[in-house]
DNA sequence: AGCACGCCGACT
DNA sequence: GTCGGCGTGCTC
């Protein structure tokens, strides 16, 4: 009986590869999950495979043989490829491609999918026995040793002591002592699971804790609670039962907040192995916690978006933190949202998922209101925090001089709360020093010779650089328009205003946050410890700002510009404003003292700006879901976009021309037109486009987009791939690059 | 994606 | 003459 294997591939081809067994491995009904070296054209790629079958649908003589089969145990469970399918199916990625772009690097190398082990030593029967016999001081002392340890040492730690191995290996000679290997990293933890004393809840705490707790199967919690409100501790709380039971945890969190401090607070909990995924773990790291959560040795997973494709030998529990952060979406190749994965695969294992935050996302909110979720909301905060944030109070700057972006009553704010010791914060949306650079002779703008972009101004290095591309110049001194020198900086990037509050307050420190400032973990820890010791300092940065940190001497909080976002084109922008609105305000206050929130703006009798600061995000929120259900958009309908790219922009809207043309039948029936003849037409689909996107040349490619907008998924999806089947078989769509995000996070893509 | 093959322009 | 540009085809 032929039988055939099936094999994912790292090739973006929308295909598996059928492949013969390997000749002298008769081993291959196992096989499925293992790791296989095969030819592939001209090349030899390392594969998994997926699949057999009896029979293949292509020519026996094109198929070959397996080169080398890698694992002789699957590295894969079937679970966990039926996740990688649906997860590449959702977003219309390759499975091949999919698979890969999950798996850690070393495995994707072809390394063994071995777990580092330690020598573990410890004393035989006769070992234990022996009372005397000469033998040399040293090798006595080490017998000595490890006969306190009854459950045996790790070789590391004998050494730590100074002994060397030949002296373990002449005991062993002798039949006193033996080894056995051990992973490295273990579950086991002997003695209590708590290490520390839990804290003592609020009543809106304890009946979180109480609801989560008594959860059964699949079910979600919408955990909503301001700054400092103790959601931290309500996961803790709620998932100390989860590990009591033996079953391990998944934490997500944005990509700012994975800290020392945040996992110190794990750590210092519980008793229990806990390994972070984080962008500083070297290759062969990544691979250990990888192997130790599938043969279920960490209790506790944090990690960041990528943590969501952890394999886990037993699941109890998924909590999911600041789920409306940005970083959760991956914005390129794989398009993923990891909250959306982590809420699948949690219903798959039949475990409760939390999804916490300040500032729910309208998904999540949406799913709450609709009852989906239990919204759990903590209003109060514990007496130990801060006290609840104050109101935001908008400055109207229309008629005021501005100093470098800061308005006077604003300074005045600055030095009363200077002048009392305090802290101050200023949230500024632009990194560099100016966001341009104007001629006033001629009106000449600083452009990137590759974008529709303006050239950032930097001042340390000086250098106008593209934010878009990464294209750097030097800094001009004359007009290349005009030659005139009378070159400006236009608008304030938090190079500018550090430059003008360090001339202001010269005897007050000053640190700077934004991704120039902090190009590396290390500085960024730095500059927090610097904060923590100040008395009086001003604190000044982008978004990094209004995640993560807590700044505990902070009692002013301004806000230089509130206005962008208000009036974008994009329409998940006025969302967005409003959490970051609402997280950089959430840092004003002191233990003891309320704070202030001072957002300078153009436009104060905007509705959606005072709503926010009048009623705050719970209601702000609330009503753009509204406005969202009237117009159709997410989460109430679903949204797919597709991004082509190309050298020419007659090339790019040909192919997308044609392409929408060919699917013209899927969506013909388009809102309102009465022909319900097929499931398409019947449940409304939507196609605009295609249209040049925003800041159509980037890196000296034309952008376009196609959107597909429709109540249902079903015909999205159908719709979807009928599109990709146009494209892979149509000539020209290989001069352009192309891909969909499905449930796109901002349409800029 | 990668890699080969094939067909034209412009160089040591 | 050949080096190298990229259009086209293919990968079990
Ligand atoms: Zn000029
Ligand atoms: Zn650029």
């Amino acid at each position: 009986m032929p039988l055939i294997l099936e094999v994912a591939l790292p090739v973006p081809l929308d295909a598996i590869f059928d492949y013969l067994p390997h000749p002298h491995t008769a081993h291959f009904r196992q096989a499925l999950g293992c790791r296989v070296q095969v030819s592939f054209g001209q090349r030899k790629l390392i594969g998994v495979i997926v699949g057999h079958k009896q029979a293949s649908d292509i020519s026996p003589a094109k198929i070959k043989p397996i080169e080398h089969l890698l694992d002789l145990d699957p590295i894969l469970d079937p679970g966990w490829l039926a996740k990688i399918r649906w997860c590449a199916r959702y977003y219309h990625h390759p499975l091949g491609d999919t698979l890969f772009s999950c798996l850690p690097t070393l495995l994707k190398k072809g390394e063994p999918a071995d777990a580092l082990q330690d020598q573990i030593w410890f004393t035989t029967y006769l070992g234990q026995q022996i009372e005397a016999m000469p033998k040399t001081p040293a090798q006595w002392r080490l017998l000595q040793m490890l006969r306190q340890h009854p459950h045996g040492l790790e070789v590391s730690a004998i050494s730590a002591q100074g002994f060397q191995s030949t002296q373990l290996h002449k005991l062993r000679d002798k039949g006193l002592i033996d080894y056995r290997q051990e992973p490295k990293l273990t579950a086991q933890v002997s003695g209590p699971l708590l290490a520390e004393a839990e804290l003592v809840l609020t009543p809106e705490q304890t009946s979180a804790v109480q609801h989560i707790q008594q959860a059964q199967g699949f079910h979600v919690f919408l955990l909503e609670g301001v700054t400092g409100s103790g959601k931290t501790e309500v996961y803790l709380q709620a998932l100390r039962p989860v590990l009591a039971r033996g079953q391990q945890v998944l934490v997500l969190v944005p990509e700012i907040s994975l800290t020392p401090q945040t996992l110190h607070r794990f750590r210092r909990r519980f008793a229990c192995s806990l390994v972070a995924l984080h962008s500083g773990l070297s290759e062969r790291e990544r691979l250990e916690a990888w192997l130790a959560a599938k043969r279920g040795a960490a209790a506790i997973v944090i990690g960041t978006r990528s943590a969501v494709f952890t394999p886990f030998a037993n699941l109890g529990m998924v909590i999911i933190d600041e789920e409306q952060d940005a970083s959760f979406k991956q914005m390129e190749g794989l398009r993923y949202h990891a909250r959306d994965l982590a809420l699948k695969y949690a219903q798959e294992a039949q475990v409760p998922v939390i999804l916490g935050s300040a500032t729910p996302s309208l998904e999540s909110l949406r799913h709450a209101l609709a009852q989906h979720y239990q919204h759990l909301q903590l209003t109060q905060r514990p007496q130990t925090n801060k006290p609840t944030p104050p109101p935001l109070q908008l400055l109207d700057i229309r008629s005021l001089k501005l100093q470098e972006g800061f308005s006077l009553p604003l300074l005045k704010r600055l030095d009363t709360h200077l002048q009392a010791g305090n802290q101050v914060l200023i949230f500024i949306n632009r990194r560099g020093f100016a966001p341009a650079l104007t001629c006033y002779t001629c009106g000449w703008l600083a452009e990137c010779p590759q974008c529709d972009a303006r050239m950032t101004w930097h001042k340390e290095p000086p250098r106008l650089h593209c934010h878009h591309c990464d294209t750097q110049q030097a800094v001009m001194l004359t007009c290349p328009h005009c030659q005139s020198e009378d070159l400006h900086p236009l608008g304030w990037g938090t190079q500018r205003s550090e430059a003008f509050l360090q001339q202001r307050y010269p005897e007050i420190p000053l640190v700077r946050l934004d991704r120039d400032a902090v190009s590396t973990h290390k500085r960024l820890q730095t500059s927090l410890q610097q904060i923590q010791q100040m008395q009086a300092g001003i604190l000044l940065g982008t978004q990094m700002l209004a995640k993560g940190h807590h700044f505990p001497r902070v009692t002013l909080v301004a806000v230089l510009d509130a206005d962008t976002g208000l009036y974008s084109s994009d329409f998940r922008a006025l969302e967005h404003s409003g959490q970051l609105l609402t997280q950089v305000a959430g840092r004003a206050g002191r233990a003891h003292q309320a704070g202030e929130v001072i957002l300078q703006t153009r436009h104060p009798d905007d509705t959606n700006l005072l709503e926010l600061c009048q009623h705050g995000y719970s209601y702000f929120a609330r009503r753009l879901l509204e406005e969202r259900e009237q117009l159709s958009l997410p989460p109430y309908e679903y949204l797919a976009i597709l991004h082509a790219s190309g050298k020419t922009r007659e090339q790019v809207h040909q192919v997308l021309t044609e392409m929408a043309a060919h699917l013209h039948p899927y969506i013909q029936a388009t809102r309102g037109v009465e022909e319900a003849d097929s499931l398409i037409q019947a449940q409304g689909l939507n196609a605009i486009g295609p249209f040049p996107a925003p800041m159509e040349r980037r890196k000296n490619r034309y952008h376009m987009q196609f959107w597909l907008q429709a109540a249902q998924r079903a015909p999205l999806h159908e719709t979807i791939a009928a599109s990709l089947r146009y494209l892979r078989q149509h000539k020209q769509a290989r001069t352009i690059r192309y891909a969909w995000d499905i449930d796109p996070w901002d349409t800029l893509g």
